[in-house]
DNA sequence: CCTGGGATTTTCT
DNA sequence: GAAAATCCCAGGA
């Protein structure tokens, strides 16, 4: 099936993809859930990034939750900072930082304004848009050619996905009820909870007690997850 | 299969 | 000045 054209990073028409003809917007609403429950709602729904007139589409394969001043994991547990307080903001907001220098990755907020909770995403499929950031991706690397490595490695990880989705500082605080770059869609094919596997948090052994809380949540048949 | 180190810069002490 | 919600690659078993 990876063989000739049929690319998985082949953009195919949406109405084929999804029997849908336009991308329908998750509401306010949505964002509106328990932070744990939210974290698992995510799975299986559509990040959109537009940029000029190219879209860029991936499925939500992984999150990680990170819930209140008292999680030791969390950015919060310092209490509101000039970069923690996007974290104390509304729910649906995007919370996007710089780590190790060199990555970003893209958050989402939750729970009420001053309650500090956010889900990182930390992975993503490859839906539409991506060949691109494929071909970046070859350039960059030593791969040898590997279609099936490459697009396998694209955005399995928090700070690939927001590279090839082109996420960075400048995206921090947007609102994603109404952005017209970043947002996310509804998935008509629901996810099964029994498809859900919850796991320990991933670099975050520092965190006292609250580093074995199986706050990971990851479809468990995908191959595009960062761990298992 | 596994472990360890380097890259690179913001944030907080 | 140290640590960091990461990633990549080299080296050893």
């Amino acid at each position: 099936m990876l063989r000739g054209s049929a690319s998985k990073l082949e953009a195919e028409p949406l109405i084929t993809l999804f029997g849908m003809s336009k991308l329908k917007r998750l509401p306010a609403k949505f964002y509106h859930q328990n932070t744990f429950k939210l974290a698992k709602s995510l799975l299986g729904k559509f990040i959109v990034r537009k940029i000029g007139s190219k879209i860029l589409i991936g499925k939500i394969v992984e999150t990680e939750a990170y819930y209140g001043s008292k999680d030791l994991a969390s950015h919060a547990s310092r209490g509101k900072t000039e970069r923690t307080k996007i974290m104390f903001g509304p729910a649906g907001t995007a919370y996007i930082y710089l780590i190790y220098g060199m990555y970003y990755c893209f958050n989402i907020v939750t729970e009420a304004k001053e309650f500090p909770a956010a889900i990182l995403i930390r992975a993503i499929q490859p839906i539409s848009g991506f060949k691109q950031a494929a071909l970046n991706y070859k350039i960059k690397t030593k791969f040898n050619n590997s279609e099936f490595r490459i697009q396998n490695s694209l955005t399995n990880g928090p700070g690939k996905l927001c590279r090839a989705l082109k996420i960075d500082k400048k995206l921090n605080g947007e609102n994603l009820i109404n952005s017209k770059k970043l947002f996310l869609a509804e998935n008509p094919l629901k996810t099964n909870s029994s498809q859900i596997k919850s796991a320990k948090r991933i670099g975050v052994d520092y965190a006292g007690k609250y580093k074995d809380k199986l706050w990971r949540y990851y479809l468990k048949n995908s191959e595009f997850i960062s761990k298992k």
